[in-house]
RNA sequence: GGCCCGUUCGUCUAGGGGUUAGGACGCAGGAUUUUCAUUCCUGUAACACGGGUUCGAUUCCCGUACGGGCUACCA
């Protein structure tokens, strides 16, 4: 006793972020992954990817990869897993497989676990004739298995390869508590349980087996997942006694879901059709339009904002701070802190945490993200005037995209001018005046946005005109609208030959 | 239906037997900026309901309602 508590202790924390590769990684998913990543960071432990396809009908190809670009587009890297090495794996469950078979055959062999010869076609026969049937401790003594048929039956059924599964022997008259981090102590009856299937027909494990041993063989010492898995941690605490490793279960911390922005139930695929944002962090290609999704990534999100929206959705330390740096959450993280109650997936707010983190960024980094945008519109420009763009526009912008979109104008010629304030500003006095300001523009030196102001202004009063009678002409010429960059700021980016060139456009147009 | 979990502003949440129930997003108004945005200020708005326990409950307990999850040879 005091030694298993001593091993407690001081057994370092390893953790697991076990997806399905079933297709897009939910952002849910994500949010779990994050979960994990921090406390194991905060504990100095291991984050441990593992690949949990043992649904050889779900399994979607490309989806292994995606769960692993995800991490790496969020930072959240793996010390081991699939693709990341390490000495506990293999960590692809197909890859595992004859170790479920001597673990689903142990707990046979321990009379906690025993051989069924019902078909599917069977079992369904009788959930259509008994509307709550249930394999259970009253059911499957009037069924096909080892536990009702005889030795030498069940002998010669297995030696003639019939089809069979193991299920776990739930015996009745116990209560199961369960310990979690998050919600306190919760019991279960296990009269009230049934009897699940460990290892199905086709040989490969259910998650219940599977997620068992090998968070026993990978030393798995904290569980958290999502909320759904609540109700069958009773079946994966007896899995844990049947085995006789109780000393090492992990500490379990169930997760609240993410919900809908709007109505009822829990955040699905479709909504990000429905609301128009993603729900998945990256894009996905699916068969159809229908199966294929935008992501947080390709809709222009920083993964340090995507991550802070995250981290705050069902859990929050407590203070006033809004903005965690990935190394803030590994700080302030704590599982107690984590909220019991969905939450609901807030768009306005992910949005804000996006712009913040835009603003804050430096024009480099910014430069770098917007190349690829610029490259794939065609448009040629250098990382300096890429620098220049960021500059401008970070704090009016709340996508990546809406530099090159919003901010068209800074990477070829205005393609629609405001009509509106055209027709109130430009009247044939003004014009004179505007072409006057467009001959000194192209002379004047120095080419810089306060001298350039300074003449502007100087020249406007001169004229004895008001500033709003030209500056807004002035806007209107470099942008196309009313919207924007201070004028004199666009200029110089603009440089001059294009900056007289929109003037002398804006002129030969009114 | 059964089992399990939950419920503080519209949303994310802090708090906790005695508080003006705090912050953030959103929304509204204002200041700054002769654009827009940013920034700043102000405002808006919440303890689901009913019983206990208590001098006192939003906080603790029990119910109810509502919401959610699970109930597959899916994870």
């Amino acid at each position: 006793m005091v030694q298993i508590f001593y091993s407690l202790i001081y057994m370092s924390v390893r953790v697991r972020f076990a997806p399905s590769p079933t297709g897009a990684l939910h952002i849910g998913g994500v949010r779990t992954a994050l979960y994990n990543y921090l406390f194991a960071k905060q504990q100095g432990g291991a984050f441990i990817l593992r690949i949990e396809d043992t649904d050889r009908t779900r399994y979607v190809p490309g989806a292994e990869q995606y769960i692993i670009e995800t991490l790496k587009w969020v930072g959240l890297l793996p010390d081991e897993g699939v693709g990341f090495g390490g000495d506990k794996g293999p960590y692809r469950q197909s890859d595992r497989k004859e170790i479920y078979h001597h673990y689903a055959r142990e707990l046979v062999q321990r009379g906690h676990a025993y051989y069924a010869f019902d078909t599917p076609e069977e079992l369904a026969l009788r959930k259509q004739a008994e509307e709550n049937f249930t394999y259970n401790q009253q059911t499957r003594g009037g069924l096909s298995n080892s536990l009702t048929l005889s030795e030498t039956e069940v002998e010669s059924r297995l030696k003639a390869g019939t089809p069979f599964v193991i299920r776990l022997r739930v015996e009745p008259g116990r209560a199961i508590h369960v310990q979690d981090l998050i919600r306190g102590e919760v019991v279960f009856q296990s009269g009230e349980l049934d009897d699940k299937v460990l290892l199905k027909a086709d040989g490969m494990p259910t998650y219940h087996l599977a997620n068992i041993v090998d968070d026993h063989l990978m030393e798995i010492t904290h569980v958290i997942r999502g909320e759904e898995w609540l109700p069958s941690t009773a079946h994966h605490v007896l899995l844990y006694e049947g085995f006789g490793w109780t000393d090492t279960m992990p500490v379990f911390s169930h997760l609240p879901l993410i919900l809908k922005p709007v109505g009822n139930g829990k955040l699905s695929k479709r909504d990000g059709a429905k609301f128009g944002m993603p729900v998945f962090p990256l894009e996905w290609e699916g068969a159809t339009p229908e199966e294929s999704f935008s992501g947080f990534r390709d809709t222009g999100f920083l993964p340090e904002a995507a991550i802070n929206f995250l981290a705050l959705l069902g859990w929050h330390p407590g203070g006033e701070q809004e903005i965690f740096s990935l190394q803030d959450l590994i700080q302030a993280f704590s599982i107690d802190q984590i909220s019991k109650s969905g939450a609901r997936f807030d768009y306005e707010k992910a949005k804000w945490f996006n712009q913040k983190y835009i603003q804050a960024a430096n024009n480099e980094v910014l430069a770098s993200y917007i190349r690829p945008l610029v490259n794939s519109k065609g448009y040629e420009a250098t990382d300096e005037y890429l620098e220049q763009v960021a500059a401008l526009m970070k704090e009016r912008v709340t996508f990546l995209p809406d530099f090159v979109e919003t901010g068209y104008y800074l990477f070829e010629p205005v393609r629609e001018y405001d009509k509106e304030t055209l027709q109130k500003k430009w009247t044939p006095p003004i014009a004179e005046i505007f072409n006057e300001l467009t001959g000194m523009v192209a002379t004047f030196e120095p080419f810089n946005g306060p001298a350039l102001e300074e003449a502007v202004k100087h020249f406007i009063h001169e004229k004895a005109v008001k500033p709003g009678d030209i500056l807004p002409l002035l806007r209107i010429a470099l942008a196309g609208t009313m919207k924007g960059p201070a004028v004199f700021d666009m200029a110089v980016a603009l440089g001059r030959k294009e900056t007289v060139r929109r003037l002398q456009a804006l002129s030969e147009l009114g």
